[in-house]
DNA sequence: AGAAAAATGTAATTTTTTGACATTTTTTAT
DNA sequence: ATAAAAAATGTCAAAAAATTACATTTTTCT
């Protein structure tokens, strides 16, 4: 496992003095493996055999070791880690933090994912009478960005970032028609609501949500997604950035499911935006 | 570059001992990075200071050094790359593939970031009088999303899908009115024309676009993002993601200048949603 | 062949890491 | 609240590792 991930999961595990090894680390990482277990010490004000305490206890032989490993979850291609932002930093670390953070989240989104469930849920919008997306506040921009993408494929698609016209739409359902709802807690009595009326009216709901959360329940089908969230900026990030590439997970089945002559259809619809556009020079 | 790479490359230009170090590195990478000097020297039959010197040539700053460009190398498991979706991939093909791509793009997007402007464009947002944010198409889920961040900063906000709209709120732009602008291609006739008008009425334009587009040229500042597109799917994937993430950095460079009190300010906002949620068991 | 240059090795030096043990801090049980 | 035990941390010395300076060997070129 990646070491970073590593000292971050278990930081509450360490004592007082390893933590501030640990945070110095995490705050540079590439400082730290150019440095001597001196300097590190100095940087970290604690004493060497601390340092070098500190390593052993992450499971490496001894502070070149861990250099080693430290390395190694720094060389690109490994997964990233979810660095939280800090007060201090500056444009460069919090655009690298929020970056590598979104990359990690994906990693593990991508790790949570049921390809069982994606399969049935591509075989259900494919047979679908209509779809609906719905999703509020910070999940009302990833049902939009599901209108833009299900709109090309010429089926009938719904897009309501207003209750009343979701809870209107989901009465008139029928069989069918699927009902895809967005919310990463799970927890929006509304879109609960939302769910319970559109079963009633015989749709089947499929929730891209968290698992085991009230609004999972009232769903036929649940694509769960397990990502962290950094609770520190009190707003969705992460969450976001997973569903929408479930949406275009879901795009690309759907897409792939209905085979050439269909790709051929969504060519047609880009190209149709061409009027729209300044030309390309050298194309 | 990857150093095992260069090894193979100046391979000819090295010394019969210096060769034979290479050997032994090629043959057994893993094995050397957890070898020190001395052990190295003997499996190539070497003395210390040539192994030394052997490092020096690859333009490490020695031994230690040394080791840590071979981990790194070794690292390299499965670098994101962006694999295209092939006709005959099953679900968890497609899903895999989405998911990487998406992170790979990140990562592109990452590096091609001028985090001079970001810090521009944080100090321009948090000194606005208002900001508006316009889209079109699967840029305006993007917008959308940044209505919904910069809603919760208690700041004057605006955002329009409609073009119509979008030009008569750039009418009444005045100085201090700050217009982000997102495209992917930058060549939306109707957004280039909304830069102008924005312009034309004192506001500072930020474009959210690719380098040297129509938009970009009309644009105060231009955050561009460099994200490859796998035009194979006839829809904009990666590059809402990107600038999402970008919309996440300005966010956060926001709360990050505006200080503690603001984020107080934020876990207020964040509350007040109590309400419409159902709780949570066991926190 | 023989001088000059390059390569390599030897041995000492320096730097770095680790281990043993003393001291301090924290926890636990009374 | 206090003493004993346990855990954490630091000091200092020993060990290991890497590097330097210099001697020796090998190669190259005239």
């Amino acid at each position: 496992m990646n070491i970073l991930e590593k000292i971050t999961q278990n930081k509450a595990s360490f004592s007082k003095s390893e933590r501030k090894v640990a945070d110095v680390i995490l705050a540079n990482p590439q400082t730290a493996i150019h440095s001597s277990i001196a300097t590190l010490a100095k940087m970290s004000d604690v004493s060497e055999p601390t340092v070098n305490r500190f390593c052993r206890r992450l499971d490496t032989k001894g502070f070149p070791d861990f250099k080693l490993h430290l390395a190694q979850s720094l060389a690109n291609g490994t997964p990233y880690v979810n660095r939280h932002v800090d007060e201090n930093d500056g444009p460069e670390d919090y655009t690298n933090k929020i970056f590598e953070s979104t990359m990690a989240s994906l990693e593990v989104a991508r790790q949570s994912v049921d390809v069982q469930v994606v399969n049935r849920v591509v075989d259900l919008l494919t047979q679908a009478q209509k779809i609906s997306f719905f999703g509020l506040g910070a999940s009302a921009s990833v049902a939009h960005d599901a209108l833009n993408k299900f709109f090309r494929f010429n089926v009938p698609v719904v897009y309501f970032e207003d209750i009343l016209m979701q809870r209107m739409s989901c009465m008139n359902c029928s069989t069918g028609d699927v009902v895809v709802l967005i919310s990463h807690t799970g927890r929006t009595k509304s879109l609960v609501e939302i769910a319970q009326i559109a079963r009633m009216n015989d749709a089947t709901v499929v929730g891209i949500t968290s698992a085991d959360s009230p609004l999972s329940h009232e769903c036929t089908y649940v694509l769960s997604l397990e990502v962290p969230e950094d609770t520190d900026m009190y707003m969705p990030m992460a969450s976001r950035i997973a569903q929408l590439t479930l949406i275009d997970v879901l795009a690309t089945g759907f897409t792939l499911r209905r085979g050439n002559k269909f790709r051929e259809n969504l060519k047609r619809v880009k190209d149709t935006l061409r009027g729209s556009r300044y030309e390309k020079r050298n194309e």
